[in-house]
DNA sequence: TTTGAAAATTCTTCGCT
DNA sequence: AGCGAAGAATTTTCAAA
């Protein structure tokens, strides 16, 4: 696969941005026709360096307020349990983001819920359902800083 | 403003997944024309439920794997202090999210580079200039388990 | 609020340079 | 690779129900 030249990561840039662009306001930024664009777009994604297109939602309006970092750390640390967290994680809805850690914590996840007491809920009744779970530290967002789904590119 | 029914949290639900969905597409879903969708959508842009759409791009092919997560605390809890780091924050291209934290950490950063060296230089000359930083402690993502901008509504 | 139709715009393909 | 034209599909508006 050809590396990325100049305008496909001008592309991937604005895109990163507002996937609502079209192809001739992205033309017109690079001082070309829409069609080269539009093909470049169409190879973009079919190489894979597009996954996919998404809106992205106001979490106070659609009441989903409360946002938690929690580590989680395992009391075995053997290929099926991690393999069996891993896939447990995949099906709880209010984890948007789950990372395995190098280090003391195995496990960090960011969780979005209503309040804290469904975050409670989570914890209670689906999260520390998980067998093998060892240490559980979870602390609140005060604040959001910073938020994106863009890479510097 | 009016709450949600059945039939915007299904569009929402939808687009969250793909916003390249037409509004022909979920109307079938629907049961009901595109047009109802359509004005719908526009509605829920316009009251900001919706705040953007983007293209997610993949982080491997376009060389940031390394994903860091950092812990920061800082050295004297004033609100200049605070402030500043806010601000500073938002300007760094490698941060993808930070948040500010209740309990003995202060915030929590999510960061982005091509490689390990590239972290180093990013807290050597961009995140250690900013004044005020008492303890910053950094561990690594081995592997991606969970990654959505999804919520669950 | 939904429908169905009509106009405007964008997407998509393709032959030519 | 990029251009420009042409047809297909979608977006967008709107009168009527």
């Amino acid at each position: 696969m050809e590396p990325l030249d100049e305008i496909d990561t001008t592309i991937l840039r604005i895109l990163q941005k507002d996937s609502k662009k079209t192809a001739k306001e992205i033309a017109n930024k690079l001082n070309i026709t829409a069609s080269p664009v539009y093909e470049r777009i169409r190879r973009l994604e079919k190489q894979g360096f597009i996954k996919k297109y998404v809106a992205i939602l106001d979490k106070k309006l659609i009441d989903r307020s409360v946002t938690t970092i929690c580590q989680v750390s395992m009391r075995y640390h053997n290929e099926a349990f991690i393999e069996n967290f891993e896939e447990q994680i995949q099906n709880l809805e209010e984890v948007q983001e789950c990372y395995h850690m190098a280090g003391e914590v195995d496990f960090i996840l960011k969780i979005n819920t209503k309040g804290l007491e469904d975050y409670h809920n989570f914890v209670k009744y689906k999260l520390s359902k998980i067998e093998n779970i060892g240490v559980l530290n979870s602390t609140f967002v005060l604040k959001d800083i910073k938020q994106t789904s863009e890479f510097y590119i």
